[in-house]
DNA sequence: AAAAATAAAGGAAACGTTTCCACAATAAAA
DNA sequence: TTTTATTGTGGAAACGTTTCCTTTATTTTT
């Protein structure tokens, strides 16, 4: 490996000059300038970022913290987070904990012996508890929740407008002239969860459907819990109309239920999902969705990340991104039911 | 942040004795082990790993380089390197290069500054002059190629036997009575689609099925090309009875060329496609397809990776995986066509 | 022309570890 | 008992950078 004090002697000038030439501090002439650059470009040297780490302590590294990479959201999620960091020259280390707060922990103890500079947070609950010894231990290392809300800390956020979304999307259904609308969503614990049966219920209200508790199920944001727990609500004598899946995972499990028990979608059964993921044009019919600007999402947050990296300041800030709804095929207006 | 001389200071020892006990290195009495584990519990000590890595060259990270995580497929096999990594003590950084090669040359640079230990390759194409490069520029540095073969390289390789796995998929459509049978597959210069094509071809011989060559559609491995391409090939008047697709995701596409053209599945048209991604089971009806054992190639992948970073030679194996025939909904026996 | 300010460059310390070497104390072998 | 091996410990160099402090040369100001 040519280190820098091969480059200062092919140039004929001190260790000193080339840190100051390559990393443009201090005063340098021209000439010398010219010396390094030829020298550097001779040798291919490249700078031991490691040894650099030791002086100014910055790793150009995040840590991501995901429940899951093969949950395709996430997928959407570390993407964009990864193309964003690689573009202001940083890279991202991964860790999928499965929601496992003692896996989590040795992660994030990891991730700060390795010297990262900042962690993004992707993860569903309102909880957590690492979140805050982080605080406290490194209360100056930049952190930053992408997607979630967690009671009780001070940090920057990124968000999407949940209650807006959910609220939009039980609306389309109402105007539809459904109801009787089903809930389905994830962990109760989740911020998603919280924020998006809040935007249902409010839309219920608006329209002045009486709330019925047997029509919201919370369990996991994941295909087979759409499936189980769809085909429960579509096997009640009752059972509704329409179908609010708290994203499109769920959605794609009451797809599968439905098709099992010879629903029609849409005629029988209108479903909206949440995040506009790639699923909502696997499916057919093609998923009417909620879309979450995941891009800009991770775009923005590990930005954040970065900035609040080199001005060494928490902003605490919290920045919501607007949803949006995508009407596609898989809901359509309620038909009057025949009786018998 | 707490260092070594605290510990040491603390439990009234060395720098050298703290890191010999820490590290279990030479000689230590049970006396000091317990003063110098004590104090690092009281001070709550973790070691800069930064540090560490200036001497023994050792960062316990390695890169991953893969097209793109949001491909389901590459989700599956980071999500494998990133668990077994992490079994391991390592930590994995990731690298979407969208198949461009000077993005990729440009993370390899990069990792090669940040001191990475390793790299992981697993990426689609045979020609990759990056590779050839790294290993001209450090003949050292561990490099596993997963689910890929590069000419002209001699180095580790973890694949899965893709020749048997369409020869398999391509007889299974045979044994049904099926003779017309089109071949869709991604990339001409990926390694994946040049073996496929092989198998497929062989087991058309076997049953001595003369090959047409319109039968055969190379593009991309995704779902758009599957759809476009599949359409126009079912469009065709003397159009298949079954297709193999290359991958789960071209065979999503061919679902929805299908339905647009009012073709029954399985009825009408057999698909198998490739790698039991989750694609397979969303889809309706359930896909037969060959499943790649993505999680244990990926274990496998960095667990060579590491094992050549601490033993430093290159083994230069080529471990190959066999697939799976999961015969699911998607094919059935050929009916025979009643003419007008 | 002298004083002050600016520009350019080198030397050396520092970052937090690991490891080599030296040395002392104890145990084993002669 | 003397020699040799074994065990335990500390000091200091090393890893490859950055940066502070000097020093010298040059330019600007008075």
């Amino acid at each position: 490996m040519t280190t820098i004090k091969d480059v200062a002697k092919l140039a004929n000038v001190s260790i000193s000059t080339v840190s100051r030439v390559l990393n443009n501090t201090g005063y340098t002439s021209e000439g010398t300038k010219k010396k390094v650059f030829d020298a550097v470009e001779n040798l291919n040297f490249r700078k031991n970022i490691v040894a650099a780490a030791m002086i100014n302590k910055q790793t150009s590294t995040f840590g991501l913290i995901i429940p899951d990479i093969k949950n395709i959201f996430y997928a959407d999620v570390t993407r964009a987070v990864e193309d964003a960091a690689n573009q202001h020259g940083f890279n991202v280390i991964l860790c999928n904990t499965d929601n496992d707060l003692n896996k989590e922990a040795e992660y994030i103890n990891f991730l700060m012996q390795k010297g990262i500079d900042g962690i993004i947070f992707s993860t569903p609950e309102i909880k957590d508890r690492n979140i805050k010894e982080v605080i406290k231990s490194r209360p100056d290392l930049p952190i930053v929740i992408l997607g979630s809300k967690v009671v009780g800390v001070q940090v920057d956020e990124v968000l999407v407008d949940n209650f807006e979304g959910a609220y939009d999307a039980t609306i389309h259904l109402l105007e539809l002239g459904h109801k009787k609308i089903g809930f389905l969503a994830g962990q109760p614990d989740s911020y998603a969860t919280i924020e998006r049966q809040k935007g249902y219920e409010a839309a219920l209200e608006e329209y002045q459907v009486p709330l019925d508790s047997e029509d919201i199920v919370l369990d996991e944001f994941k295909v087979g819990s759409g499936y189980l727990k769809g085909k429960e609500m579509l096997l009640k004598k009752n059972r509704p109309t329409a179908i609010f899946a708290g994203n499109d995972a769920i959605a794609v499990g009451v797809y599968k239920a439905a098709r099992e028990l010879n629903i029609q979608i849409p005629e029988e059964l209108s479903i909206v999902g949440f995040d506009d993921s790639q699923y909502a044009q696997i499916v057919y019919p093609p998923l009417t969705t909620v879309r979450t600007p995941v891009f800009e999402m991770g775009e923005k947050a590990i930005e954040l990340g970065i900035l609040l990296s080199k001005k060494n300041k928490k902003f605490k800030e919290t920045i919501t991104f607007q949803p949006e709804l995508i009407v596609r095929e898989s809901t359509s207006e309620l038909k009057v039911i025949l009786k018998g």
